[in-house]
DNA sequence: CGGCTAGTTGAAGCGAGATTCAAATACGGA
DNA sequence: TCCGTATTTGAATCTCGCTTCAACTAGCCG
């Protein structure tokens, strides 16, 4: 029998286990077995702590989401020239590659929201957070006298969430043209005519 | 007995009918019998036509990307100013409104393209045709002197393309405070900003 | 040390949906 | 009109994952 675990621990377990399965299969299409195989236990052993399967996978996806919100922000977090902040910013809101697990398990989220609320509701909460962080980006440094901003600040912090967004979609799907590279500049060509600084990489990534 | 058809009908009916099964129950989700029922027929019989169901799917979504397309290309088939031309595009490339089974499907698909080549490969056409057709509104516009293009038409374009994608998934999730008519305010702020044009609906939609 | 309980197993039983296929039948052609 | 065949049916079968639950056991507490 595996070693077994306080109530509390084995959630958690099973909340790291539920996003690797899911990322492995599907977010819709993960199996009850699937994830107890990954927890290294049997299904009734899931069941026992989440009778309820639908409400472990939400709290994986909820989790999954705050780490990717918090990653980002510990990348910025030293980081105090906004330009550089910006172009930091925008480069950790894409995936790393078609197979960046994380964002792939994100966008699969985006097709289910249509026919899920809480799936919809979930990813509705990151988009507005990650308006809000860019709006802190803008505001500071057009504060500072580092951005001339064209339009407000809540528009361009929408419209760059937004092109990350679907940019990330494009790269999970393996488009020939689109890599994270040139998704950088896209998104940074609109950039620069919101800010009007030129927003050239420093090249430390 | 359901009239018989000769094999190519029934293969456009069916086509059509997992078409429409599949925008009720969804991309992956939707069942034989689901298809079945909608062409009025067993289970039997579609797989004597699709023996293969995977197939017939691919077929529905490339029926239903075509449909797509060829509607926004009709919608501004008529209109000769630039500027209206692209104002009349930006709309007709995002969904009605949340229930708009058209493009919530292209969402669901967008989801599955992570693990599904082919569907990453439908959805990278229409990308890209999309581009293509953005670049030719742009590119006629300023060559008649009505846009002062900001960056190259591809970059435009591309990004006229992602803000329109990533804000049809916002509108299909309920977001609360971005509707169809907000969505086509952002986008067009940016297309402002890139064509130099001040792009004011002209009312007629 | 010995009992209690929470956590876990494994097997049995359901149920939904896919698959198969012999039989039935509608339709085109002679 | 009648035959031959392509199409369709419907029932039997198979598959697979979920659910249930009695039995088992690890670890805690007295």
């Amino acid at each position: 029998m595996t070693q077994r675990k306080s109530k509390a621990d084995r959630r958690l377990d099973l909340i790291d286990a539920a996003h690797r399965a899911m990322i492995q299969h599907g977010a819709e299409g993960v199996h009850l077995n699937q994830i107890a195989e990954e927890a290294g236990l049997t299904s009734g052993a899931v069941l026992y702590h989440y009778p309820d399967l639908r409400e472990l996978l939400i709290e994986a996806h909820h989790a999954g989401m705050e780490r990717f919100y918090e990653r980002r922000m510990r990348k910025i977090s030293g980081v105090s020239d906004p330009a550089e902040k910006l172009i930091i910013t925008i480069r950790s809101g894409l995936p790393d590659g078609p197979d960046d697990a994380g964002v792939r398990l994100l966008c699969e989220l985006g097709g289910a929201a249509g026919r899920n609320r809480v799936y919809a509701t979930l990813l509705t909460t990151l988009f507005d957070r990650q308006v809000s962080m860019y709006q802190t980006i803008l505001e500071t440094g057009a504060a500072h006298g580092f951005f001339t901003l064209t339009q407000d600040s809540e528009t361009i912090a929408r419209n760059l969430v937004a092109l990350e967004d679907a940019y990330g979609y494009r790269i999970i799907a393996r488009h020939h043209s689109i890599d994270p590279d040139r998704a950088v500049e896209l998104i940074l060509d609109y950039a620069r005519l919101a800010t009007g600084n030129p927003l050239r990489p420093t090249d430390r990534r």
